[in-house]
DNA sequence: AGACGGCATGTAATCCATTACATGTGCATC
DNA sequence: GATGCACATGTAATGGATTACATGCCGTCT
């Protein structure tokens, strides 16, 4: 392995003076650094990391919290990241969290500690997940798509609170005022937002709550859940019009379960999802849904993170990106079922 | 932050003592060792990753090149190297690779160098790329799912040209005899063997090849070029009763362009993917696949590459794990179609 | 001419854990 | 009782890059 000292002597200047070059921390006359440059690139010369690292102290490395790379959502998020992130010079660890709390908060604690990693981007933290803050004081930290909303960490996301709002209201300009939804039994303030804005448009319009028209799918947004919460909704003596849904692929799962009982969406059913993942378009009726920039959310974070890593003056704490409401074809209007 | 001295100091041993009772090297006495954990438990000790693995010239992270995580196959790959590489005590870092062979040649052998990582794990390798081979002779690698055939590097795979063979023989079981393929025009070795397969089980039964019926999608098998491939198959003078694609979602694009045309799957058109991923129950008809075991390829890949990397005696160079056929819903007899 | 400042470069301390080698103790052997 | 060995522990060198401080040179100002 060709250390510092062999380009050293093979330019024949001293480590410094490398070491100078390569920081491009300047004081070095063109025509050293030219030496410098050629042993470099003649020695096939690349810096150990360890050492650097270990003197620097910092790791070059952003921890990334998942709860599962299979969720297209997920993915796309990732993506965002870890493209920023090469291009800052950074690496990315990402770690599977499953959602096991004392778990994370361990591993978290112990590769800081460790010194493995320059700051973190979590993107499923749950909404009650406080001692994400002890870490946040110390260790650089970025909120994607998930938050605390008391704590006040930097964070970013959409408005889902308004974006499900603007769903509901869209069902409602159509007639409808059954509206049921299909949420997410798991604690992340996103659901707990969408749920808000579907109450808020249901609020507006002066239509009253009705608790037997939610229905609570597994945590992890499976195809599956949502096929059996639809279930619920649709045999019920009066069954909804319309179902709000707070992930697509939920959405998928009540098309198919209405499928299943009969009815046609949209004719019989209108239904929305949220995400626009890409399975959306891939069978017909193609789903009305809201857009949510997943790479842009990823690559947002990146760059904020890097911000407070470091300790840009200006450094936001709290970003939202827009949204997005995609007409397609799963939703109708109540005239059009009616007059059959 | 708490070094290694401190907690020699705090129970009260020398560092060499402290070092050698976290890295279990022995021929310390009980007692001792008891002090020296209760020192560590006391003061949070971590040990700094940058120096230990200055000193020991090792990383303990693993570097993945992967294509893109949105999907599925890979995602599902990615959990399983993650869920073995967090027990064996390494940390995954990985890269987007986008399929771009210059820029990873040039990243590998920096990271390398840089001492970044102990290892690499490879998702997509193109056939032909060759390079590969010379980092393999200094750095710990495994190639899962493709590989390069003349280089013999470790590699963990299925049986890509036996599977499409099976599937194909199945077409033919049922009648089949114009049978066309979706392949993709990427430089991928399972692409290659699964024509292969197709081509075995065409001569095996007696069927002459047929060059129209090869239709080509996009490299990066997606679902809308699976539709566009299977236009230009279904408008020839003398279209295919039955579609084998090399994966799941051409698959579904050719479903999609099937129905498109008013051809109804199965019955004016039988229709085979490959892989399994979630998709292929998720809308009916549902897809008639074949099975890869996609997270126990991602395990079996890390502890293979960590059998190299501790430089294990025995450890292998050449796996093939079993793969299936399931049988669902989108292939039907020939028979049943001529009734019509 | 002498003093001072700025500049390019060199020397050596530093980051922290690991480990080769040194030390000291106690027990067994002859 | 002297020698030797095993064992537990300590001391100090080590890994490779960064950087505070030192050095030496040249030009400028008084």
């Amino acid at each position: 392995m060709v250390k510092i000292e062999d380009v050293a002597r093979a330019a024949g200047v001293s480590v410094a003076t490398v070491s100078r070059v390569l920081n491009e921390s300047g004081g070095v006359l063109p025509e050293t650094q030219e030496k410098v440059r050629e042993a470099v690139e003649r020695l096939h010369y690349e810096p150990n990391l360890s050492a650097r690292n270990l003197r620097k102290n910092e790791s070059r490395i952003i921890l990334i919290l998942a709860p599962n790379f299979s969720n297209p959502y997920y993915s796309n998020v990732l993506s965002g990241i870890c493209d920023v992130s090469r291009n800052l010079g950074y690496s990315t660890l990402i770690y599977n969290t499953y959602d096991s709390n004392a778990l994370d908060e361990k591993l978290v604690s112990s590769l800081f500690q460790k010194n493995r990693a320059d700051g973190m981007i979590t993107l499923a933290v749950n909404r009650d997940d406080h001692w994400l803050s002890r870490y946040a004081w110390e260790y650089p930290l970025v909120q994607c798509s998930e938050y605390v909303e008391e704590d006040s960490l930097p964070h970013i996301s959409v408005d889902n609170r308004l974006a499900a709002r603007e769903s509901v209201q869209h069902l409602i300009a159509q007639g409808h005022r059954r509206i049921g939804i299909v949420t997410s039994a798991n604690r992340y303030l996103s659901s707990t937002n969408r749920m808000r804005g579907y109450l808020d448009a249901l609020d507006a319009a002066g239509i009253e709550r009705n608790e037997d028209l939610i229905a609570y799918a597994s945590a992890d947004y499976s195809f599956a859940s949502g096929k059996q919460a639809a279930r619920n909704l649709l045999t019920l003596p009066e069954p909804p019009s319309a179902i709000f849904c707070v992930s697509d692929i939920l959405a998928l799962g009540v098309i198919a379960s209405a499928g299943k009982m009969g009815l046609q969406v949209p004719w019989d059913l209108s239904v929305t999802g949220f995400d626009d993942v890409d399975y959306t378009t891939m069978f017909h009726p193609y789903l009305t849904t809201v857009a949510v920039p997943c790479y842009e959310l990823g690559r947002r974070s990146m760059l904020l993170l890097y911000d407070h890593i470091v300790q840009k003056p200006g450094a936001e704490r709290e970003v939202y990106l827009p949204h997005q409401m995609i007409l397609r074809e799963t939703t109708a209007s109540i005239a059009s079922r009616e007059s059959i």
